[in-house]
DNA sequence: ATGGTCGCGGTGCGA
């Protein structure tokens, strides 16, 4: 069967709850996974994407910061969130779907801040403790947790050099260094993830989710990132059939500086 | 050369 999922970081929901229901309306996708919420518990916009058809949220919010969602026309047969590096953030839940089995990790891994640097940044050195408590989890994980699994989330490194719009001119810039590279590389290898973006879209094309809202022509100059992925395992790493990059949201009226990307899976 | 713009919540912080 044909399985549609898509990933938004939306920086703000309830600014953007109209923004929100065009795209499920548009795309139609049987699951929708937010991040930057920005959205307390118990605010959670819910009656507009109940009557959008939506009727099953898993959220973990908090004032201020951070908040992920998965929205869905699918019921879970279990939902989870986890706290990672000892600190309350908002950066994680997880659900199992009822019909298809899969399970969904959805993510706000920390942006690290402006100096790449551990020892004198400690938003940098959260960000590296985050990928590296990821990496032990599902090396622990990868173990009982059975079948497909789908990873996704605005995870704030581009690894490639074709993610960045000047991987020379990037090097030593938070989200594209090589200690964030391998870091998220280990990521992957411990949970057996495939890069499901990078199965369609070939390596050697330029790809980007994100562009500033600092400089004045985001489209214009095109200085963008893939900071937004969206990772397979458990069996259907073969099944994506297609991957879209919803661009034009960056021109909506007040859009956020993440676009959504939707996979389509045939499982 | 070292900014620039957002959103939150009610000032500066995080991105």
């Amino acid at each position: 069967m044909g399985f549609r999922l898509a990933t938004w970081n939306i920086n703000s929901v309830r600014l953007r709850i109209g923004q929100v229901v065009r795209f499920l309306e548009e795309e139609a996708p049987d699951v929708l996974c937010l991040q930057e919420t920005k959205c307390p518990p118990g605010q959670f916009p819910s009656a507009a994407l109940h009557e959008a058809g939506y009727h099953h949220i898993c959220d973990k919010g908090q004032s201020g910061y951070h908040g992920v969602a998965i929205i869905s026309k699918i019921p879970f047969a279990q939902t989870s969130m986890r706290d990672f590096c000892d600190k309350q953030d908002a950066r994680h839940v997880s659900v199992r779907l009822q019909g298809p089995d899969v399970t969904i990790h959805n993510f706000y891994v920390p942006a690290g801040g402006d100096e790449p640097d551990p020892q004198i940044n400690e938003k940098f050195a959260h960000k590296l403790g985050f990928l590296e408590e990821m990496t032990s989890w599902f090396a622990d994980k990868s173990a009982h947790e059975k079948g497909a699994g789908i990873l996704v989330g605005d995870l704030n490194i581009a690894p490639l050099e074709h993610d960045v719009w000047s991987h020379r001119q990037l090097l030593k810039v938070v989200s594209h260094t090589p200690i964030e590279v391998e870091r998220l590389l280990g990521v992957m290898a411990a949970g057996q993830w495939s890069d499901s973006m990078r199965k369609i879209i070939d390596p050697s094309e330029k790809l980007y989710t994100w562009w500033s809202y600092r400089g004045r022509d985001w489209e214009a100059s095109n200085r963008g990132r893939r900071l937004d992925h969206i990772w397979a395992r458990g069996g259907i790493e073969n099944a994506v059939t297609a991957i879209t990059v919803r661009k034009d949201c960056r021109g909506w009226e007040r859009a956020s500086d993440h676009v959504p990307v939707i996979a389509d899976f045939n499982i």
